[in-house]
DNA sequence: GTGACTGCAAACGCTTTGCAATTGA
DNA sequence: TCAATTGCAAAGCGTTTGCAGTCAC
């Protein structure tokens, strides 16, 4: 677990609460909501509180080892470093989120960068849209 | 005001509150939060309360005269149906929000769709990054 | 006249914060 | 030891909702 180690060389306290939370950013295959990391760290140390969650990931931010991303509902989302290459498509239908490749936008940063004078940060973006299931339910007429 | 006309071809009643809001809405050069609808309204009407701002917000949205757009902060903008068909380039430092071309994502559009079987909705999408002038300034180290 | 609409106030859900008690170093 | 960290409870903030009164039609 580097972070942990990251903790101490930064000199802050590696205490049970922040060990469970890192294991829980760990173990989530994608990004995770706090109250998801709330109620997985819950299972293993019951008397955590949500504000401890979210205080350690503030941190976690802080230090970069953990990204908070916006993925358009009403809550927040947080990914290890580890795991932030790649981007988000996430079906308005269903709520599907898969993961994309890195190199998807490439061609779009450096138009962007050359015709709008904009430096597009383009690790981590959320696109929109129905992803084939759901486009096949759609044209049927299914719920 | 084609707008007026379209709630009233829908049989919903043109109340001068609903007035407002759409000259508000028609008013703003892109796109607008309910909050600053809110306020620009109360100059004009200044009984008129917030809940009818997001109602008759959630009304147009529904009759797909208004667009909602979640920019990544914490409040959802808006945007009148006629100036939605581009793109924000958003500086995360500054917080200035540019218009892109609706153009610019059609090849990755045609990507997503080919190699993921993903259609994704792109005609409204954020992107975050650094404007020119950020760059200069966090180059030179300045606030 | 009457149901759609509004204002008000309170609730909501996620997140943040003040404070006293606890605990890692 | 003792400042950093936590739990608790309460507040913040944007948004939503229930309800009784009002107003467009």
């Amino acid at each position: 677990m580097s972070c942990l180690q990251a903790l101490k060389e930064r000199e802050y306290r590696i205490t049970p609460q922040r060990a469970v939370i890192l294991e829980a950013l760990h173990q989530a295959e994608g990004h995770i909501t706090a109250e998801d990391i709330y109620s997985r760290v819950q299972a293993k140390y019951p008397e955590i509180n949500k504000s401890t969650v979210y205080r350690t990931l503030e941190l976690l931010k802080k230090l970069g080892l953990v990204v908070e991303t916006d993925l358009g509902g009403d809550r927040l989302h947080y990914h290890h470093i580890e795991k932030v290459h790649h981007h988000h498509l996430i079906c308005q239908r269903c709520g599907k989120v898969t993961d994309a490749d890195e190199g998807l936008l490439t061609p779009l940063k450096e138009l962007l960068t050359r015709n709008y004078d904009f430096l597009p940060h383009l690790r981590h973006l959320a696109i929109f849209g129905r992803c084939m299931d759901c486009r096949v339910k759609e044209h049927e007429g299914r719920p």
